[in-house]
DNA sequence: TAAATGTTAATTGTTGACAAAACATAATTG
DNA sequence: CAATTATGTTTTGTCAACAATTAACATTTA
């Protein structure tokens, strides 16, 4: 059997590395559903390597919150609850109100010379993808500011727990998720911490930092809601 | 060869997740020092187990921040620099300060209710502690009253990253560390993070909560600072 | 029928062996 | 003598095979 045999890796780095990748992928874009299981067997016949090379990416895998894994029983993808959008939200807001903090005190000491420029750049875009109607754009370029703010903020430890938070949370359900309602509510709130973060106001870029976040998380909420009507208020499962 | 050779794992869970244990309270206490090798022969020959479980153990261990991995190089206990340090608080105090407000909050929807009883028994064993001599039980008191807060705001999450910075964080050197120089500021700082829970204040929280972990930090490195004398003055290595 | 038990198949856990890369060191060359 | 190239050793990367556990199913029993 030789078809459908994906072989990654033509010898870079190491082949777990890259079968890591791969798996983050297929869980990311939802090849792989939330609570499907991996197959061990399975996925190293797909991507053409031993069963131990996909053990070892698999365990690799597991503090990044998008799997769960039981002895004996084997890897799963993370079903993200209500409850835990609700927690990883706050974790999220903590996250990025202190990085746009940061960045602020940054932008005041000197040390963050383009950042601000970065920003303005990235909000000039958006406005224009405003009155356009491309949704995906859109969302790279959100994607884009978020990163650019805990870039500045110089921790990297805190950027990477923050993509982690961010994609964990794409595996609740499969919706359109983040095409968020309200688009020019949303660039009135990266103004806000565009302006904050170029005064070198820390106080100010946290609150408003904050207030994007938890705004944010209001308005996710609401599209469930409304996308589950009003008929099925219970969890889902 | 069979001496020195902790068997460990009288067949509970899989040896894979009891040898990252094993590995990680080496770390944590010290046997395996910041910087080092972790020679996958070497330690699977001590725990009596195979190489691959033992690399299936160092790869689970790697995104906690404990652990380097460098393709076909091997893994190293993660070297914390001074500037980590400020980074890893940073990400600690919002968390943590995120973490209390949650608690208030929910005590004061009612959903905690041990949680104020359990702060303030804290708090008086910390009380009597230092008028003793007792650095270790100060320690682990301390360790305890932060353990409840990040439990009692119900973000199981929130919590697990927060245990990893902790962790992370006493990498740096091996010092008296946490045996903090004035612990009866501290005290008060708990006494004001548990006045503003009990109240249900999640605001007070919060700022005492931030407050705390910021000289927490400030007291941490000025430690840091009179041990290694005035004349070392640069970052350290 | 439903629960409990026994049997078989599928999957995970663990190991030892071999291949490939990195490392240390000696020999070579300019 | 310094730099570089060979060479052997150590260590990591990958694999395939075997053991242990779980899951699925059939059978028995109440």
């Amino acid at each position: 059997m030789d078809t459908n045999v994906r072989n990654i890796g033509s010898r870079r780095a190491t082949l777990a590395v890259e079968v890591r990748s791969e798996i983050e992928r297929m869980i990311v874009d939802g090849e792989l559903a939330a609570g499907e299981k991996l197959n061990e067997l399975r996925i190293s016949e797909i991507l053409g390597v031993s069963r131990g090379t996909v053990r070892e990416a698999i365990r690799s895998l597991v503090d990044t919150g998008l799997i769960d894994l039981f002895a004996n029983r084997g890897a799963f993808v993370h079903e993200v609850t209500l409850q835990e959008v609700h927690n990883l939200y706050d974790v999220r807001g903590a996250i990025f109100a202190m990085g746009c903090a940061a960045a602020a005190r940054r932008v005041d000491e000197g040390i963050e010379t383009t950042l601000v420029e970065q920003l303005k750049d990235n909000l000039a875009q958006m406005r224009r993808t405003e009155s356009e109607v491309e949704p995906a754009l859109y969302y790279d370029l959100n994607i884009a500011f978020h990163d650019m703010l805990l870039e500045g903020a110089g921790n990297p430890k805190a950027k990477t727990i923050y993509d982690n938070l961010v994609r964990e949370m794409h595996l609740f359900r499969r919706r359109g998720l983040s095409i968020s309602s309200n688009i020019a509510r949303s660039i009135e709130e990266h103004e806000a911490i565009t302006a904050a973060v170029a005064r070198g106001d820390p106080d100010a870029a946290w609150q408003a930092a904050h207030t994007h976040i938890t705004t944010g998380m209001a308005r996710y909420l609401k599209m469930i809601e409304r996308a589950d009507g009003p008929s099925s208020s219970a969890l889902p499962r």
